[in-house]
DNA sequence: TCTGACCTGCGA
DNA sequence: TCGCAGGTCAGA
């Protein structure tokens, strides 16, 4: 599922539904999503502590709990749910938390891709770039991290080291926001192209926080609800669709390993 | 730099 | 039945 907008609303809705409230319980079972912990070692450590803060960076998020800090990477089919019944798939929920005030909180993931972590201390992302939609982020910085790579946009801006937090989809849409091919090799942008490029990655991020992240198959949010940026996909999966610019179909070429959409008309 | 592997479900 | 899916990583 989740990039950066995805991740960002499902941190927001944590934040007003669990924010200062006391795990009671944990329940966790066993599963190749725990990293540096088992389960069992998971849910006990939570159990008894207050959230007091939740935090992300890039895809990336994180609770403190009172000397606790869980790690959270959502992969690509990785929710939190508040109601376990709205569930289409129960037997992949691998953690249950009950609250003090009679709150729950479930996690899914189908797919298993998705990473927990649990730190004694407030976990480090030095191996991280730049988290594109706070002010640490400049043109400036982006015109050097330009400069410094040779390689294509679309790779480019998927790259977590340069730049933590955009996935394919937002990759696909903000190369067409700023009408630059995503063929292009990141140290060959001109200065107004990089500007483009430095707006529509703002502009495109947080529009789709606005709208509560794009919903294409499994993400929901914690209310179990889709997002509403599928709406206003101009490129992402519209492949012979014409051109929302200039009618010209759409084309879907295959960059990594990954489908990339996107206007040759429209991105030079 | 590229490919395949990790998983499961869905739609053609 | 096959290919594809919003991510990441190891290994060639």
């Amino acid at each position: 599922m989740p990039e950066l907008p995805e991740v960002e609303t499902v941190v927001r809705q944590l934040r007003t539904h669990y924010l200062h409230r006391t795990i009671s319980k944990v329940e966790a079972r066993p599963c190749r999503i725990f990293q540096n912990v088992t389960a069992a070692e998971f849910a006990r450590a939570l159990q008894g502590k207050k959230i007091q803060a939740i935090k992300r960076y890039g895809k990336f998020f994180y609770w403190e709990a009172e000397e606790v800090y869980p790690l959270f990477h959502l992969g690509m089919s990785g929710i939190f749910i508040r109601d376990r019944s709205a569930s289409r798939y129960p037997q992949h929920i691998h953690l249950s938390f009950f609250f003090e005030s009679g709150l729950a909180l479930f996690f899914q993931d189908v797919r298993k891709f998705s990473k927990i972590y649990l730190y004694q201390k407030p976990p480090d992302f030095g191996h991280l770039g730049l988290d594109p939609v706070t002010k640490n982020f400049t043109l400036n910085k982006l015109k050097k991290l330009l400069n410094l790579k040779s390689m294509n946009l679309k790779s480019f801006l998927m790259d977590q080291k340069i730049i933590a937090g955009i996935g394919n989809i937002y990759a696909s849409e903000i190369l067409f926001d700023a009408g630059i091919s995503p063929l292009r090799r990141s140290n060959r942008l001109s200065g107004r192209e990089a500007e483009r490029l430095f707006h529509s990655i703002r502009r495109i991020l947080n529009l789709a926080i606005e709208r509560f992240g794009t919903t294409y198959s499994a993400y929901r949010t914690v209310e179990g609800e889709s997002g509403q940026n599928q709406r206003f996909l101009k490129v992402y999966h519209r492949a012979g669709e014409p051109c929302v610019k200039c009618g010209n179909p759409i084309l879907k070429i295959v960059q990594n390993n990954r489908s990339t959409f996107y206007c040759p008309h429209c991105q030079r």
